[in-house]
DNA sequence: TAGTGGTCTAGACCACGAG
DNA sequence: TCGTGGTCTAGACCACTAT
């Protein structure tokens, strides 16, 4: 029994009814006293809802005039969030593919333990990943996850080389957070040749350490990207 | 008369404890019921409180088992977070200075009307900026503003250079969320002489929508950015 | 089974915004 | 002034985790 609570109902009732339009861009919502009473909740229940709309930017609250539909038209298409972890590429008719290069054990390297709060040369299963979308190479990437949180990961084991995916279902890690760094480089020569790039051209950097449900860094992940696929994100102040 | 709510005094204590270890890392927390009573107010007070703390992964929560300090060391250098909105770069010892190239109100290219929700050809304020680091060139910004935001901006007016900062103290505008695109370019010459890198060198390139308050549109920018002065991010799921 | 967090009630008073 | 959201109470029952 999937037990859905109140809140919930109310939340997506409400973002549905903004998506479909029947709330307008910038309308005010009925308020909290007379959502409570429509939805026959208290009124701390309606708060619930409207504190995760306005989380996601749906709505803005304005004190002593109302709560209302946030200008926006992100409705639709959340090209703008980042995607889900599965993947750095927007892959939204696309096709993506994985070739998993390389997939070893080994102790983990000074920067990785680091990165993963590790003492150095603990065993970590160590990917090399290329990404392809509908054919093209776009994005390499290669990956360090603690031997002791993904025991036994075969080449064989990853579904759709999809390593989160995997953390998900077969170990049933669900990542919750990543902390990102962010920069430019220019390709190395196995990197170009690999990427199918000029020599020397421009890619987009990342390292990534990727966090679960209850704090411990799960990966950390070096990656280089096409300019041609670039990252969507959003920050809040 | 600054009215501090009890939820908000109880988020900053709780804080605080973590980050002088007091409250140690992966430490339990007292319970809710417990805090509730220590604080002398109901648990739904409580709640709200640790509901921040969970917003900022100062704590992880568990069912059935207790609240949890988050097993990382964010605490102290919070240079995984985006820097106040202010400057992309980070500033944490570090001097930036701020070369403003351009200044003029244009008809907004259509890229730009589009970015910022306008009607192609409206006024915007137009800046070229040159970004410096302790003396050395870092990154270059072209920025528009709808006129009608910020009418009568001129080069003196600005303050430090800062655009948001100038935003917030002479229009009233507090800058919430912005939606970028990050991808990796070389730079033309015309970039790389300002920027004093080699021509064809890789650079971070950041086209950045930011909105306000009440989810308008406030700014819409390109940004090219030397890969010595990387991005700092972090991901929600 | 006991203890914990997750959800929810039916009110209350305060602070803010607009007329 | 009046309607709105912001904060808060003092309980309640349920769902999950660990023992």
């Amino acid at each position: 029994m999937a037990r859905i609570p109140m809140y919930r109902l109310i939340e997506d009732d409400l973002a549905a009814q903004i998506a479909t339009g029947e709330l307008d861009v910038e309308a005010k919502l009925p308020s909290e006293h007379e959502l409570a009473e429509r939805y026959g909740v208290s009124r701390m229940t309606v708060r619930q809802a409207l504190d995760r709309l306005e989380s996601v930017h749906l709505i803005v609250r304005h004190q002593g005039s109302g709560n209302f539909v946030s200008p926006l038209q992100v409705r639709g298409r959340r090209l703008t969030h980042l995607t889900s972890f599965t993947d750095d590429l927007m892959g939204v008719n696309r096709k993506v593919d994985t070739v998993v290069i390389k997939l070893e054990i080994v102790p983990a390297p000074g920067a990785v333990a680091d990165g993963l709060h590790l003492k150095p040369a603990q065993a970590v299963n160590h990917f090399e990943r290329l990404r392809t979308v509908d054919g093209v190479p776009a994005a390499l990437q290669e990956s360090w996850v603690p031997y002791a949180v993904a025991p036994g990961l075969t080449r064989e084991g990853m579904i759709d080389g999809s390593l989160y995916r995997t953390l998900r279902h077969r170990y049933g890690i669900q990542l919750q957070w990543a902390d990102q760094i962010i920069t430019a480089v220019q390709l190395t020569t196995y990197q170009s040749e690999l990427l199918e790039a000029a020599s020397g051209s421009a890619a987009l950097s990342t390292r990534r350490t990727a966090f679960g449900r209850n704090g411990q860094a799960v990966e950390f992940a070096d990656s280089w990207t096409l300019p041609q696929f670039p990252l969507y994100t959003r920050i809040d102040a």
